[in-house]
DNA sequence: GAGAATCCTGTC
DNA sequence: ACAGGATTCTCC
């Protein structure tokens, strides 16, 4: 008889086994329906010697398959990522699989039925029906898709479809994508960038794994370079797959894509609409999807023919997970391009330490672009002393930086000024009694939002008015702002200079491809003189006519002093540095800091990258961080202080003597209280060559805890709040 | 992850 | 003895 050991979507559940009935064909990697007491699950059909069950069931006790997907089943390459994957970061299988298949892609149906309005008014147009009509314009979509742009209920727009205002359209969810034209319009290429396409095209070629780094300075031409490979793939009729860390960077990268391939590759992003996703899933599965750009979660889909890897701005902190699987896409990247035998290329200005240790030591190979394309030369760097040169009080902008950007603005040139800080201020507090707004879920203050008269919470979104009295001592008007946000800065802009027309951008105001579509057209266009904004603008964008940055405040990133801190201040200032003087007119970069002495500011002026690296390294080398060493925290969560805390000290004292492994804690992690829940957080540190994870799995197997209380494991954590 | 089964505890 | 609340077990 026929057993099929299935993975189900349930990380609660280890791997099930079922009967195959008579005509029923599976193999490893099929998508199939099971069923479970009375309920109904989606699973992957698994190589039984690879995942074992905890306890064999009989023959006589196994239920049937109810269907297989109609759908190519996972192959082998895939199926090894989604086992390494669940197997480092310390997750379960099911976890990791849910992420490579999307649950709606699997459903059989060829077509799926959308609605959109027709030019038909309803007799009786209720505002309801109004509103709806009105936000829902000339968009298509499920109903409760549309309902949910218009903000009424489902039943207001089935009611539009009974009187024909809205009128149902079949779309075939297999239709077809148009395929990318290698030779559409290649740009024209320096030597230098020649030189590094035609390696990376006959890595394409050679369809071997290759990991190469491609390390070019802002503007020297990375993504039309990356292109040629990206080229190659489509020639030979093989898929490509372009990470980028951001989604606010996929439209500008889908017109650059345009620009060059004439249409548009297939964007897998958190912001599809089902459909889309339906149909995109389907069309990677198929191979018919030719070039796929996303996100993380892109990373994960069951690409039929995979032939390079392009991970952008592959330095990006974002690129690691910090919920659910704690996994770093970068690296996990890297398995891939291992496990189907392709290359890939991990492209950035400003290369993570651990990704320049593995050059270093010749894991990867290396692609230089030293200089800028066309006549565009690196910006001029200099410091601006807070503490020598105070800006005037209740000002962040020190008086050098308000004259270049005035010069600029005389000249008709672009400014942008950078503070990695959302909102108007990160602390309200009242002047009288000394109260601190923090939040109820979270050990966090408070950040003061004016655009939307509230304060809000970072971590958990709690949002709450701006009161007029304090809660504390009853007194009106006495609440006062303490330290910028983007915010604050764009209101000393306008009272600086009230005719200049300035854009704020974050994530406030930049939540989705279409408003950063709109705010890259009127760059363009010279429409604004001066954008404020956080790290959403440090990267990706090319303006020509910005020719002046200003950080606000260099020494923001430093603050909590975790392992990366002078690297990812470096990265960053450099990378919004880079906005500057893309063009033919040279740019300036203005840093405020209250330590311009700083090895990382110096590094930052002199423009003397290596120098900078070489110290970071030693130190890190000292320390026995990564890629030296390396970390893991166990964090300890629950509703209930006294239960994460006893849980916390009990995993401690059951730590295993390991050589070569210290444990630190527990101790309140940072935000010891997040989302509602106390956290404790216990740090593992342990020499490069030992398997910690295997010592945690061991650890932690012979330890219970009530379900209240939940304990994750982020393996290489980024974050250390 | 959901529903059923079982275990605990306070109250009469 | 028994409600009803919390916890644990079972799904292949």
């Amino acid at each position: 008889m026929s057993r099929a050991r299935v993975l189900v979507l349930n990380s609660a559940l280890g791997p099930l086994d079922y009967r195959v009935p008579h005509g029923m064909k599976v193999e490893p990697g099929s998508i199939v329906t099971v069923p479970l007491g009375p309920r109904q699950l989606t699973g992957v059909v698994w190589e039984a010697d690879r995942l074992p069950s905890d306890a064999e069931v009989g023959d006589n006790r196994l239920r049937n398959l109810l269907a297989v997907a109609d759908v190519p089943p996972l192959r082998a390459p895939l199926r090894r990522l989604i086992e390494w994957t669940a197997d480092y970061y310390l997750a379960p299988p099911a976890a990791v699989v849910r992420m490579a298949l999307s649950s709606t892609a699997i459903e059989s149906s060829r077509s799926v039925v959308e609605y959109r309005a027709t030019d038909r008014l309803p007799d009786r147009l209720t505002s309801q029906r109004a509103q709806a009509l009105e936000r829902i314009g000339e968009r298509q979509g499920l109903v409760r898709e549309l309902a949910d742009i218009a903000g009424v209920s489902d039943a207001v727009i089935r009611g539009l479809v009974k009187v024909g205002a809205i009128e149902p359209v079949v779309v075939d969810i297999d239709g077809l994508y148009p395929t990318p034209d290698p030779a559409h319009a290649p740009p024209p290429l320096t030597g230098e960038q020649s030189a590094a396409a035609e390696q990376l095209v006959n890595d394409v070629k050679a369809r071997t794994f290759r990991p190469t780094l491609l390390d070019g300075v802002t503007g020297s031409g990375k993504t039309e370079v990356y292109f040629e490979a990206v080229a190659e793939a489509i020639r030979q009729g093989w898929q490509a797959l372009v990470l980028l860390p951001e989604i606010a960077l996929t439209e500008p990268f889908l017109k650059r894509f345009t620009d060059r391939f004439g249409c548009e590759p297939i964007a897998w992003h958190s912001g599809l609409r089902v459909t889309q996703r339906r149909r995109a899933w389907r069309a990677i599965a198929s191979g018919e999807a030719r070039v796929t750009v996303g996100a993380r979660s892109a990373l994960f889909l069951p690409y039929a023919d995979l032939a390079l890897i392009v991970v952008d701005e592959a330095h990006e902190t974002s690129f690691k997970q910090e919920d659910g699987v704690h996994y770093h896409a970068r690296d996990v990247a890297v398995m891939r391009a291992k496990f189907e035998s392709c290359p890939i290329i991990l492209a950035s200005a400003t290369p993570a330490i651990e990704t320049r240790q593995q050059v270093e030591q010749g894991n990867y190979f290396e692609v230089k672009l030293p200089q800028r394309f066309g006549n565009a030369t690196m910006p001029s760097i200099e410091t601006i002393d807070l503490i020598a040169e105070p800006p005037p009080r209740g000002r962040w902008l020190a008086s050098r930086l308000v004259a270049a950007i005035e010069e600029n603005l005389v000249k008709g040139e672009q400014s942008l000024l950078f503070l990695n800080r959302r909102g108007y201020a990160p602390l309200t507090l009242c002047r009288t009694c000394g109260h601190r707004f923090q939040c109820p879920n979270c050990t966090a203050w408070m950040v003061e939002h004016r655009l939307t008269r509230r304060l809000a919470c970072h971590h958990c979104g709690h949002v709450e008015p701006v009161p007029r009295l304090c809660p504390e001592c009853h007194n009106e008007d006495t609440l006062v702002a303490c330290g910028p946000g983007v915010e604050r800065i764009a209101d000393e802009v306008a009272a600086l200079w009230p005719e200049a027309r300035t854009a704020l951008v974050t994530s406030d105001t930049i939540w989705s491809p279409v408003k950063a579509a709109e705010f890259v057209a009127s760059m363009e266009a010279g429409a604004i003189d001066i954008v404020v904004g956080t790290q959403l603008v440090t990267k990706g964008y090319h303006f020509p006519n910005l020719t002046l940055v200003g950080v606000v405040d260099a020494d923001l990133g430093l603050e909590g002093g975790d392992l990366r801190a002078s690297e990812r201040t470096f990265q960053q200032i450099r990378q919004v540095s880079g906005r500057a003087g893309r063009g033919e007119k040279p740019g300036r970069v203005f840093i405020q800091t209250h330590s311009p002495g700083a090895q990382v500011m110096q590094a930052l002026i002199t423009g003397d990258a290596d120098a900078f690296y070489a110290a970071e390294v030693e130190a890190r080398r000292e320390a026995g961080a990564p890629p030296f060493g390396r970390y893991a925290a166990i964090i300890v969560s629950s509703e209930e202080k006294a239960a994460a805390h006893d849980i916390a000290h009990s995993i401690g004292r059951a730590a295993p003597e390991v050589e070569g492994m210290h444990v630190y804690g527990p101790a309140p992690a940072p935000l010891a209280m997040l989302r509602g829940k106390h956290r404790f957080r216990l740090l593992v540190h342990a020499r490069r060559t030992l398997d910690v994870q295997d010592v945690i799995r061991t650890w932690l197997a012979k330890l219970t805890w009530p379900a209240k209380v939940r304990v994750s494991i982020d393996v290489d954590p980024y974050n250390f709040l």
